[in-house]
RNA sequence: GGUUCGAUAGCUCAACUGGAUAGAGCAUCAGAUUUCUAAUCUGACGGUUCAGGGUUCGAGUCCCUGUCGAAUCACCA
């Protein structure tokens, strides 16, 4: 039993026994005392102040009284205003410290039993993957670690946007101007190659709108009318006819694109249980509008375009298909949609999706009601923050966007730079070295933006580099590589004694007591960002802790050996947390 | 213009869902290595929580009003 069940439950007996009532949960506050008073756990007395008819501070001696009196486990109490701050024995905290080292998976919560989807990264396959993606991955990576922390079956999917007038416009400009180079003969990763040419496009298309305006065109009809968008948008409906020369050079160029993207999630450490093609869904979709059209939900235009009516829900009208027949995004993912639930029966589906598309999920909430699919409400946006530059958002027309690969190669040179400074590294073999060096890099990126509300907008400069000190990924993970340091070294046996706790030691176990309500905390709020400032904290308490504390220079054989399982514990707790945000830890740095 | 979200130390972020004197890191300054890892630790400095009202024992947190910022309302995805 945790610190706060132990009081809270104490707490409703004292209050039958001394007002013969019932208390109701929201009576019974309970909070962690704040460091400045003495005691572990604090109750909050004011709910009561109706039942007790009597003053706050009457009200907390009285309670506090009987605790004392009553519960075993209580060393002391004091009344602040009123506030009722209970000290809990040494003993309590040794079992406690027992029962965590001797759980076989502590951290991991009991089954429940929910099917949990959770959708994240969903490319689009015209360009390489950038900070926004970054974010993104690593986010619905550790969200899904963490919900499978809850106890929940989580299945991992990825959606990739792999036709569209995107892609398009790529093939225009390869076969343009590419005179068939391939990644191989460019010697480049193939999604930068892809985005290289997305990028051309939209040289050519400026130019040929320049040319018409030239010639006396409208500006708003020469971006409608250029012949390269033109050729785009035929192509499009090419494709969807099934052209095989379209398929077949789009095929191509996809299988680029993900030979790429591959490298890239595996240098972040990401993997899915399933990825689906926005080309295999679309006509699922399609095949909704359909029966929408024909359940009256929907309506056709004269030009042939499909709409979606939600002005009397507040919002506007939606375009489901084009007038020529082309699918548009939201098209596919109704037909995604569906088709996850006829397969997997989720209990919740998770979007991880930036919040610039908030809108996006309402709607399409909104039309998967109307078209009478009730599960609908077990679709979560889970809408985070776009990371944003000194200057602003990142551009693609201002060369301002961080590339995902460039950025991973950055920390691992700034991780290599610094572990060479400090050389403390002999006997590693050259392999090893660089495994390290990539965690470390890793870790410090990972860490940093993980390490943010998922929801908050989050600020990255790129002519700072990332911090290795500090509330950082490299700060755990060399307290991590401390503590396994001393249990290499250590003669005897990490084991739980009677022998009396330091006060540090005490706040340490309290703080890893606290670990499957944080684990439970983060799941409901769907933030990992509550896991990292966790690991961080039980860090920061540790280095303290070990300042000043001997371990394996400590004489006595009992207070030796149980803060050698206290360390052993938080070196657990710390991995196991860690893990949870897809970072690794290393045995030495 | 409508809708949604945000604003906390010079900078980047916390604050256990309404609790006590709003906390960390970075930066700046001053200290700590014959000792189990100094990627560490100890101090100092730093705040009208955007502004103004309201709700109550108590508000950074909830409710109005205003200011500023972001996103979105596309035959883009």
């Amino acid at each position: 039993m945790g610190p706060f069940e132990y009081i809270t439950a104490a707490a409703v007996n004292a209050v039958k026994a001394l007002y013969n009532v019932d208390a109701a949960d929201n009576l019974i506050q309970t909070q962690p005392t704040r460091k400045e008073f003495e005691g572990d756990v604090t109750l909050v007395t004011f709910p009561l102040l109706r039942t007790s008819h009597k003053s706050p501070e009457a009200t907390a001696t009285e309670i506090g009284q009987w605790i004392k009196d009553n519960c075993g486990e209580i060393a002391s109490f004091n009344v602040v205003k009123g506030f009722l701050n209970i000290k809990l024995s040494g003993a309590f905290w040794s079992d406690t410290l027992k029962n965590i080292a001797s759980a076989p998976n502590y951290g991991q919560l009991p089954e429940t039993g929910k099917t949990v989807m959770v959708e994240f990264s969903s490319p689009n396959t015209n360009k390489p993957l950038h900070l926004g993606h970054v974010r993104n991955n690593l986010l619905g990576w550790s969200v899904s670690q963490l919900l499978s922390a809850n106890g929940h079956n989580v299945i991992k999917v990825n959606l990739v946007n792999d036709r569209g007038i995107h892609i398009c416009k790529s093939m225009i400009a390869w076969l343009r101007c590419g005179d068939g180079i391939t990644p191989e003969k460019a010697g480049k990763k193939g999604d930068h190659l892809i985005g290289d040419y997305y990028v051309k496009f939209n040289d050519l298309y400026k130019e040929e709108v320049a040319e018409l305006t030239a010639a006396g065109m409208s500006q708003e009809d020469a971006e409608k009318n250029a012949p390269i968008l033109k050729e785009a948008q035929a192509m499009l409906v090419k494709w969807e006819q099934g052209d095989p020369q379209v398929r077949a050079l789009w095929k191509k160029m996809n299988d680029w694109v993900y030979a790429g993207f591959d490298q890239t999630y595996a240098a972040l450490g990401i993997s899915f249980d399933k990825t689906y093609y926005e080309s295999n869904t679309y006509l699922l979709g399609k095949s909704l509008v359909e029966e929408g059209l024909k359940k009256g939900v929907f309506e056709r235009h004269d030009d042939n375009s499909v709409w979606c009516d939600l002005t009397a829900d507040g919002l506007d009208k939606k375009l489901l298909l084009r007038s020529d027949g082309t699918s548009v995004y939201m098209t596919q993912d109704l037909g995604t949609a569906v088709s996850r639930y006829n397969e997997y029966h989720f209990d919740e589906h998770i979007y991880v999706v930036g919040n610039e598309q908030n809108y996006h999920f309402q709607v399409l909430k909104l039309i998967l009601k109307k078209l009478g699919f009730d599960w609908s409400d077990a679709i979560y946006h889970l809408s985070y923050g776009m990371v944003e530059l000194p200057e602003g958002k990142m551009k693609s027309r201002e060369g301002t966007v961080v590339d995902a690969d460039d950025l991973i190669e950055k920390m691992y040179t700034t991780a290599k730079e610094t572990s060479q400074e400090l050389g403390k590294l002999e006997g590693m073999t050259e392999e090893e070295k660089d495994e390290l060096y990539m965690m470390l890099g890793l870790g410090a990126l990972k860490y940093f933006i993980i390490k943010v509300d998922p929801k908050k907008t989050m600020l990255f400069d790129p002519k700072e580099s990332i911090d290795f000190n500090g509330n950082t990924g490299p700060f755990i993970q060399y307290t991590h590589a401390r503590i396994r340091s001393i249990l290499r070294r250590a003669q005897d046996k990490p084991q739980s004694t009677d022998a009396e706790l330091l006060p540090k030691e005490e706040s340490l176990i309290k703080i890893l007591a606290s670990y499957p309500d944080k684990i439970r905390e983060a799941g409901i709020a769907h933030s990992p960002a509550i896991i990292a400032n966790y690991a961080y904290d039980l860090a920061k308490e540790f280095n303290q802790y070990y300042h000043d504390t001997q371990i394996l220079k400590e004489p006595d054989t009992a207070i030796r050996a149980q803060r050698l399982l206290l360390i052993e514990t938080i070196a657990r707790v710390l991995t196991h947390s860690m893990g949870i945000l897809g970072i690794s830890l290393p045995e030495r740095m």
